[in-house]
RNA sequence: GCCCGAAUGGUGGAAUGGUAGACACGAGGGACUUAAAAUCCCUUGGCCAUUGCGGCUGUGCGGGUUCGAGUCCCGCUUCGGGCACCA
């Protein structure tokens, strides 16, 4: 028999499927475990080969669990709501549900063909009204609570209410949008629609007027992460900032909590690091600024405490409530004219645009700790989102202060011993402390980490400030002007918003003709007739974000079918939380924020047992594309290969990397691509074209999308499998590089070969020799340790040289042979499952075959090879008895004729050895 | 600007502080073949010596620790990634 990889892939994937052998159920007499995969959005182009390869290494570490006895959770799903299908509808009227099937349909294919051991049972869509369901219901959930700032967890709106009702805002520890002052007395004599308002405040789930990110070419407004550089990561259209009332998340609120799970989790360090530089937790105080002949206060966040001393003007963001408090009549027009000049400028061009503006408000604030009188100014370099919106300024030791001093010639006051603030700032946080000294505190020859303390010491007990922790972090924007999401289970009664009461769910998404907005700039949305509840109340235009299905779609895998919960407490307390997540970091400040907070909030309400969702993650690399280039002498048809390009005047022309292998160009094929090529005159090296290429990202508009299917049509799953671990650390990115795949299939063949000659089973029952028990045992070592630290790139290698091994030593003993095939299932399982079956005679699929222990005892050497090294150099290697002590190695390398030959008229200083590995000897 | 990470042959990449370059590709040579494909064997970091089994050098650069450094420490260079008028 010859290896059929056609035949053999399609019988055990049909085989699989028909016995369900991957479908998982809780089972508490065996330990679970769950492997999950970042779930992928089908796009219309397909999969490329860069997409499984994070499917594959969960798969092989599923497989892995499993056959060391391990209850595998392992599903797939579909992120199936998005901006393409919705833009592609749009286009053609195409509903972009269809759409979306269609590419889901795709998808499916596309992954059944590469082997994956899912549990296709618990697929699910996150546009499945069965499962937005739950999505809707945690939208309610989050309204109905708020974030209890001391308890540090969410609770019941109710709590709060009562709370007011009795004491105002009194001892309420509540995240909050702004810090609100109210009696009891005011809130009992509140209407409906302001305690609406105020409880909006609260929400972990609420209605705000805030600025966001909105894309009017996109037509929606987009998420911060969703943002790069003032252009929206989908599309790079321009984003601009606008005030706009929208539903939020408060995200915020959890910001500590989001930081502090961070130490419990085994992600990688850049990951955690990339997190918690987007949550940005800033140690500082907070300080408050009187204004001269006025009864305003400025309050300010500062890191540096210690400067204060140099404070020599006030900021104010142009957003900022206190620009009109304390703008003079004189001033007037000049603010004015400068907010009017800085509300024109797009977000993009105010940071690109490095230049200090800004403007006098006549007003002067006193410094607190020194009571002189300083400026306060309005400039758009201070942000209005972040902290209070106004900062002292202390030019001589902030590069940005320092910037802006010199443009509008304000005073520069060193603090800092030695500092040479002449050309630009110190920034530094380090020397001693000169020119600081006040009436109440003295900061003169600190160490600048010792006056930060001190001086936030002083301005807490001289009452003008407190210690304060801010984030950067930001609430989530959740409302999206589009059609293709989760609809909001919310309805409007007399301007105040409703939830839909949770028996009334899943809230369908509505047809609708158009798939833009309305006339009057609604949602489109406002298309759909009857938009309203039963009794007439107008439901909400906006739909959901992308992130809100994929934040909790990881519990629903764990109980996909149930109606009555998100997730059963059985299913949850069995499965608890993912074991390993497998994804691309791109979403390390989106979805898995999202998702953190998502769970914790649901922890907070008791409904899932564990706080973090995702124990250990594994980020693979990007797979890039390798594009091929022709040179074409400008000017001609006349193509000139790689190597000679130099002597002639080129242009590259990308080339269709099918049209290309091992870099050689079929230049018939070539001619045959498009017409105006079809006469093209090639000038060769060696008879043959070589092209060039290119690392750049897989597109089709570069011709260098490799489809999966091509390849395992052409080499099988088992194949493409091994060879995409084999191409390098699973984490780094790397092109896809076709070159090496025949060494991968080679292997297989070989593989075949050990049990098959022809139509021959070579397989027999003899004893396996200590050589053949050698060979195993490394392999069984190697390969465990390789899963677990997912270096599986090193594992493919091993298995080549144990069949090589194998191989050379006639090896066909069926209790070295099979298991081989145990330890190689999970890579390339097709194949393991097909000579499983034929060559050793099983009948149950290795699936059920237990992980070879490994032993010791065969590794044992007899011999221990020892390099002798004078000065560090080696100079000769001897074998010695394994057991030997290491005196007595030392005296055999001391006596060997080698050894004689360098020791010739030296003496011996130092003699080190290091059992199993090396003597050295050290001369003078 | 700040914070991470990386740098090893022609290529992808291996190396608990212990013989650098595993494994694979590519290349060169050979066997089998009428021929090709497939398969198998040998060589393959560089330089020198190749009728001798060898010598020298070598992991981005410069220092250091160590009997011994690709690996640890200090200082650079270059390339990736993250954050960024965040006070």
């Amino acid at each position: 028999m010859e290896y059929n990889h056609k035949e053999i892939e399609s019988r055990w994937q049909q085989r699989w499927k028909q016995d369900r052998t991957y479908a998982a159920a809780v089972d508490p007499s065996r330990p679970k475990y769950y492997v999950l995969d970042m779930f992928p959005y089908p796009s219309g182009a397909g999969l490329h080969v860069g997409h499984p390869l994070g499917y594959i290494a969960s798969d092989i570490y599923s497989r892995y669990k499993r056959l060391q006895g391990f209850n595998v959770l392992h599903p797939m799903g579909y992120d199936a709501y998005g901006l393409p299908a919705e833009q592609y509808a749009i286009q053609t009227g195409q509903h972009p549900q269809v759409t979306t099937e269609v590419n889901i349909a795709r998808y499916r294919s596309q992954l059944d063909k590469i082997g994956f051991c899912y549990d296709w049972d618990r697929e699910i869509r996150t546009c499945d009204p069965e499962y937005y369901k739950w999505t809707q219901w945690a939208f309610i959930e989050m309204f109905n609570h708020y974030f209890d700032t001391e308890a540090q967890k969410a609770r019941p709106i109710a709590d709060l209410i009562a709370h007011l009702e009795k004491e105002g805002t009194e001892g309420l520890h509540a995240a909050g949008t702004k810090e609100l002052s109210l009696t009891a007395a005011d809130w009992n004599a509140m209407t409906e629609k302001e305690k609406s308002d105020v409880l909006m405040n609260y929400r972990l789930a609420y209605l705000g007027n805030t600025m966001v990110n909105w894309c009017p070419e996109l037509g929606t407004v987009l998420a911060n992460d969703e943002v790069s550089e003032g252009l929206s990561v989908r599309g790079g259209y321009p984003v601009e900032q606008k005030l706009m009332y929208q539903w939020c998340l408060r995200v915020s609120a959890y910001a500590q909590r989001l930081l502090d799970g961070l130490d419990r989790l085994e992600w990688t360090d850049s990951l955690k690091e990339t997190q918690r530089n987007w949550i940005g937790r800033s140690e500082g105080a907070e300080m408050h600024f009187k204004v001269a002949g006025s009864d305003v206060d400025l309050e300010i966040f500062t890191t540096r405490a210690d400067t204060v001393f140099g404070v020599t003007f006030m900021v104010l963001a142009p957003e900022s409530a206190y620009v009109q408090k304390v703008t003079t009549p004189e001033q007037r027009q000049a603010v004015d004219d400068y907010l009017a000049a800085v509300r024109h400028k797009t977000e993009r061009e105010r940071m690109i645009d490095k230049t200090m503006t800004g403007v006098f408000t006549g007003s002067y604030a006193v410094n607190p700790l020194t009571g002189r009188e300083i400026p306060i100014w309005v400039s758009d370099y201070v942000l209005a989102g972040y902290g209070t919106g106004a900062i002292m300024a202390v030019p001589a030791h902030d590069s940005r202060d320092y910037a802006f001093a010199r443009a509008f010639n304000l005073p520069v006051i060193p603090l800092i011993e030695g500092a040479d603030v002449s050309e630009s700032s110190f920034d530094a946080k380090e020397g001693r402390m000169i020119n600081s000294s006040g009436p109440g505190l003295s900061l003169d020859g600190l160490e600048v980490k010792d006056a930060i303390a001190r001086t936030k010491e002083y301005i807490k007990s001289a009452g003008i400030g407190r210690v304060k922790v801010n984030y950067r972090l930001r609430d989530a924007i959740f409302s999206r002007q589009r059609y293709w999401g989760e609809p909001f289970p919310v309805y409007y009664k007399d301007g105040i918003p409703h939830m839909l009461p949770v028996e009334s769910l899943p809230l369908q998404l509505p047809r609708i003709d158009q798939y833009r907005p309305t006339e009057t700039g609604e949602p489109p949305l406002g298309r759909a007739k009857d938009w309203h509840t039963p009794e007439g109340y107008p439901l909400e235009l906006n739909t959901m974000p992308g992130f809100a299905g994929s934040s909790a779609y990881y519990l629903r895998y764990m109980d996909p079918h149930n109606n009555d919960a998100l997730v059963s407490p059985e299913a949850n307390n069995y499965w608890r939380q993912v074991d390993l997540y497998i994804g691309g970091t791109e979403h390390a400040t989106g979805h898995l924020i999202y998702s953190r907070f998502w769970n914790k909030f649901l922890y907070d309400l008791g409904l899932v047992c564990e706080d973090e969702p995702f124990r250990k993650l594994v980020n693979q690399g990007m797979i890039q594309g390798r594009s091929s280039y022709a040179y074409r002498v400008a000017g001609t048809n006349t193509f000139v290969s790689h190597g000679l390009k130099d002597k002639y005047e080129v242009s590259p022309i990308l080339v269709d990397i099918s049209l290309v292998s091992n870099d050689i160009l079929d230049t018939e094929a070539f001619r045959r691509w498009r017409p105006d090529f079809a006469d093209a005159e090639f000038i060769l090296e060696d008879g043959k074209y070589v092209c060039g290429w290119a690392v750049e990202k897989m597109s089709k508009s570069r011709f260098n999308v490799v489809n999966p299917d091509d390849i395992v049509e052409r080499y099988g799953a088992d194949t493409l499998r091994l060879y995409e671990m084999f191409l390098g650390p699973l984490e780094q990115s790397k092109p896809w590089d076709t070159n090496g795949i025949d060494g991968v299939n080679r292997f297989i063949k070989k593989l075949w070969n050990l049990f098959y000659k022809g139509d021959t089973l070579l397989v027999d029952d003899s004893e396996p020799t200590p050589e053949n028990l050698k060979t195993l045992h490394t392999l069984i070592k190697k390969v465990t340790a390789d899963i677990e630290a997912f270096s599986y790139n090193t594992s493919v290698a091993a298995f080549m040289i144990c069949v090589n091994e194998l191989g050379r030593q006639q090896c066909r003993s069926r209790r070295v042979l099979e298991p081989l095939l145990i330890l190689l299932a999970p890579f390339a399982p097709h194949v393991a499952e097909e000579l499983w079956h034929s060559a050793i005679g099983h009948d149950t699929t290795i699936c059920d075959a237990r992980w070879p222990e490994f032993n010791e005892d065969y590794l044992k050497e007899t011999t221990v090879n020892y390099a002798v090294s004078f000065n560090g150099k080696a100079r000769f290697n001897i074998s010695v008895d394994a057991d030997l002590d290491a005196d007595s190695v030392q005296r055999i390398a001391l006596e060997t004729p080698e050894a004689a030959r360098w020791l010739e008229g030296k003496t011996i200083r130092k003699v080190i050895v290091v059992p199993r590995k090396i003597v050295n000897v050290v001369i003078s």
